[in-house]
DNA sequence: GGGCACATGTAAGCTGTTACATGATTAA
DNA sequence: TTAATCATGTAACAGCTTACATGTGCCC
């Protein structure tokens, strides 16, 4: 119970690495976060002004008026290193390609075929993404004290996109087999017919 | 939007393999789609009760009085077809591990150490299950017809957890290397120093 | 007869998403 | 001047979890 504020920990690691607006905040969280972290507008700005009141972050005058930079206290910092610190809350799962192929006799091998190349494609997609990333973080020189950090996070990326793709033409090999013995129901092996 | 009701869906693969009682359904998800997917026990009575109310299951008498079984009607059957047939719904990722390395450098590569040792036992666990669960499946002559699929997703697991423990070792010696220059800032390396 | 596993449900409450409302600045 | 982008927020609601309430049958 009590599933601790997973968002003010993500909204406290972005502003540890740059003040930022909102806006910016919600960007950050969704293309540099995006594969493994979401977080929904609605949550952010209520987590900030929650934050504020609690003094981990303050708000700057930024370049435009109207608009706020947040940048994050001493105590916020100090906050942030206790939120990292707590044990890893497991997700409960809800993985709806496997839902789909544990029942995929409902669907048949071709349709099963047809997820799976999917699933293929996706992967295939992320790891081309995160070997860019790689890229530009091995290049560009700024940040130099959380790039060890990002690359591990890439890595773990990699891994699992290749993982994804070798499972994948398995499976693959697999339903084919099974289309195979669908369509001609009796092999020619003697003696099963009795 | 109306992020469709997918504890039917699981509700109605379930009862597709055979009927149970609401408390049975509930284990069998626990149990067996434990490893990719969740329904908490709030959700399936409530979903029952709909499923029955659209004549997609029907309640059975069961050995014990106040209990009853429930069973897959051919349009529930129908109607599980269609919903496996809709696209998947990507879930919006929460990956706690990734957030905390993500933000390592506030934690320093001790304590990132920790947790990336924790996540490597956990993959060890879940490996041997698969593979046990993998021995049972080829051994039990039980539900010959969906046996395949349910291999796939063992298939899966397996080598998401493999995936998993290799980038923990590449992840754990990125680690030590981090500490020992932590450790020791100056690199003996000539010229540094100006 | 006491405890445990089986069994069915409801209610409160939290989390997170989506849509809406509003307004400033900039570029076409 | 109109559209797009930047920017800040709120409100309604869907989904899910937890805890509670209740009862039966079986075994020790």
């Amino acid at each position: 119970m009590a599933r601790q504020n997973q968002t003010e920990t993500a909204v406290l690691g972005a502003l540890s690495v740059r003040p930022m607006t909102g806006y910016a905040l919600r960007e950050a969280i969704r293309d540099v976060l995006g594969y493994f972290w979401s977080e929904s507008f609605g949550q952010i700005y209520p987590a900030l002004a929650e934050l504020e009141r609690g003094g981990y972050v303050e708000r700057r005058d930024s370049a435009r008026p109207g608009a706020s930079m947040f940048a994050i206290t001493p105590s916020g910092t100090a906050r942030l290193k206790e939120r990292l610190s707590q044990p890893v809350q497991p997700v409960p799962p809800r993985n709806g390609l496997m839902l789909r192929l544990f029942f995929g006799r409902q669907l048949g091998p071709e349709a099963c075929r047809a997820l799976v190349l999917e699933a293929r494609a996706d992967a295939e997609r992320r790891l081309a993404q995160y070997q860019s990333i790689r890229q530009e973080l091995t290049e560009e020189q700024e940040d130099p004290e959380d790039r060890p950090y990002w690359l591990l996070t890439v890595s773990a990326g990699e891994h699992t996109a290749r993982a994804a793709i070798a499972w994948a033409d398995e499976a693959l090999d697999a339903l084919s087999e099974l289309d195979q013995a669908t369509a001609e129901p009796r092999p020619r092996k003697e003696g099963t017919t009795t």
